[in-house]
RNA sequence: CGGGGCGUGGCGCAGUCUGGUAGCGCACUCGGCUGGGGGCCGAGCGGUCGCUGGUUCAAAUCCAGUCGCCCCGACCA
């Protein structure tokens, strides 16, 4: 029963102030959600409706592989958490009961799951093992933003593998892979698998789900053939032109100069011709000289990865101490170990000379400076792409899934393991595997809205088929209307009938705004000619079909659209 | 967590600087007209101006505190 005049679906003629992406000014005025508190949101029935039928498809396809569904409590007791070292984490929700106990509110299922399965599994015979839930997630965060894009409360698809080794680990791997790339094809999304850091979860590799758009939080790095998180991405480095060799180094002075723009400018050379030297102090291991070409960005996130460990910059006084003045530091003749990023390839570069207001020219790796060779730099649109695949282009985009290898980061600390055929107790190997279902339908929303409102995939529409009615009272037009309704629902067809008693203008534009897949509109003047009006929400399409078959002939329109 | 902005009928806003007892548009209700792109006319309902305290004869307006919301950045297991 789907009429909209008995429907609670509050349309706003303008966007809310404070909404500032498409998605989240769209979802509201489309009477899909409404905000209860920063990143808390009420679904209403449009929007829950979409949110069902991707929790379907999701179903559908874990089911497809294995994978069993369970419901884990949002209420967990801290131990557990404190026992993997994640109470720690400052978005996990933290709270007592009345007996003063300590609980938390889950954001994610390793701990919960893992203890279960540490009670559970015994034997190798019990492997592999691949259980999932759809379920409400909690995080503490330090800023909800843009609408459905990153709220505090949210359902997660969580799915968790357990295998007896890491061969086992990689099938499963494999198996989520081919899950999700069907999922994310089957919403409709245009999504990039990408390789991504691992982060502070730790294990052994891991993979994100990326769709571009505009509200993103991330940056991925494209070419053809090529997707990769900024965070990790690698490339070439566009060419630049360097100044003549020459046989030893040169002093050149450049007085005040501690910037690459005011050496290149005054030398005369481009920026990409300076070597950057950053002195940073690696934990454990003591300072370290980084150098990256002079028109690069360093990548933290790369430099971690490679060094193993954390790091910071060095203060001024610790450069001062251990090379010279900052703003004039160079390679040659330090103490220190020096890592030079891969895109500083040549013979004569500037750097800093370690002395005042002064650099050096002609320096050529390798003769006047010891180096170890690392990618560290951060990679740039129009860098061309690894193997040749093009020109780098950095997009922005929204995580809608992501897989981690995990390893024994979980079990061990928790105990779950297995006897193998040997009667040897070992550890779990863990994997596990994510999609937000909100963040899959506010993509969507990003990816393929047009000035009129949303544009749902049949896949994720809260209705297929949006019925208008212009008619008022109960003229020929509201029984043929009324007719092709029944129709409709009778051939089990998911329509929205708009039987409301308002004016041609808002119903017109209210189904232009909801965005479902195909709109029939039946009116005095098409009907008098026997035929009512379909048009496709996608591609603008207009078609007559016979009123006396409408709905029999939109049942077949519709299967023609994606 | 750092920076910025905003809280006045359901929504969008004006009024705050310069204190004098709250207004506009939309929406909503009723009546009438209209009937193919948010139409017209008329009559209405609806607000302790986020909250607390202070100054004052008088506070939406000034002062202090507090809560909430948005944006940028940082962070994001």
């Amino acid at each position: 029963m789907s009429r909209l005049s008995q429907t609670f679906l509050p349309t706003l003629k303008d966007p809310p102030a404070d909404a500032e992406s498409l998605s989240h000014q769209l979802i509201v005025r489309a009477g899909l959600a409404r905000q209860l508190a920063a990143g808390s949101w009420t679904y209403l029935p449009a929007g829950w409706r979409v949110h069902r039928r991707i929790e379907r498809i999701i179903r559908e396809e874990m089911d497809g592989i294995g994978a069993q569904e369970v419901s884990m409590p949002v209420l967990q007791p801290a131990e557990i958490w404190k026992q993997t070292g994640r109470y720690e984490i400052d978005e996990l929700f933290k709270l007592n009961d009345r007996k003063g106990s300590e609980m938390v509110l889950a954001m994610t299922a390793e701990e919960a799951l893992t203890w279960h399965v540490a009670r559970e599994v015994r034997s190798y015979r019990d492997l592999p093992l691949l259980l999932y839930q759809l379920q409400t997630k909690e995080r503490d965060e330090r800023r909800p933003r843009a609408g459905l894009l990153r709220t505090r409360e949210f359902v997660m698809k969580d799915a968790y593998s357990f295998d007896r080794d890491p061969a086992g680990l990689e099938r499963t791997y494999a198996l989520n892979i081919e899950a999700y790339d069907r999922i994310f094809d089957r919403c409709g999304l245009d999504w990039h698998r990408v390789a991504s850091d691992v982060g502070m979860m730790g294990g052994t590799g891991a993979d994100e789900y990326m769709a571009p758009c505009a509200a993103g939080e991330n940056e991925i790095a494209l070419a053809p053939g090529y997707a990769a998180n900024v965070e990790v991405a690698s490339a070439e480095a566009q060419a630049v032109e360097l100044p003549p060799g020459l046989e030893a180094p040169e002093r050149a002075e450049t007085p005040g100069q501690t910037t690459v723009e005011a050496v290149s400018a005054s030398l005369g050379v481009a920026p990409g011709a300076l070597i950057k030297a950053l002195p940073v102090i690696v934990e454990n291991r003591g300072m370290v000289l980084v150098l990256v070409r002079g028109d690069h960005r360093l990548n933290e996130i790369k430099l971690r990865n490679h060094l193993g460990a954390d790091f910071r910059q060095a203060r001024l006084e610790e450069i001062a101490e251990s090379l010279g003045p900052a703003g004039f530091i160079g390679p040659v003749g330090v103490s220190v170990p020096v890592l030079m990023d891969a895109a500083i390839a040549g013979e004569s570069f500037i750097t800093g000379s370690n002395e005042p207001d002064a650099h050096l020219r002609g320096v050529r790796p390798g003769r006047d400076f010891e180096f170890e060779q690392v990618d560290v730099r951060a990679v740039e649109a129009g860098d061309p792409a690894l193997g040749g695949g093009g020109a780098i282009e950095i997009v922005p985009a929204i995580e809608i899934g992501n897989i981690f290898k995990l390893g024994r980061r979980y079990s061990e600390p928790l105990g779950a393991t297995f006897l193998d055929e040997n009667g040897a107790e070992q550890p779990i190997v863990m994997g596990s595997y994510g999609i937000g279902p909100a963040r899959i339908l506010a993509a969507s929303v990003e990816q393929r809205a047009d000035e009129r409102g949303i544009v749902w995939p049949r896949s994720l529409a809260p209705w297929q088929l949006h019925l208008v009615s212009l008619s008022k009272g109960d003229g020929d037009e509201q029984k043929a209307a009324d007719r092709i309704y029944e129709e409709l629902l009778s051939a089990g067809v998911e329509v929205l009938y708009d039987d409301r008693d308002a004016g041609t203008g808002q119903k017109l534009t209210d189904a232009e705004l909801l965005g479902c897949p195909l709109r029939i509109v039946v009116g005095r003047r098409t009907l008098a000619e026997g035929e009512v009006e379909a048009q496709l929400r996608g591609s603008g399409e207009d078609l007559r079909l016979p009123a006396d078959d409408a709905a029999a002939e939109a049942i077949r329109v519709l299967e023609g659209i994606r």
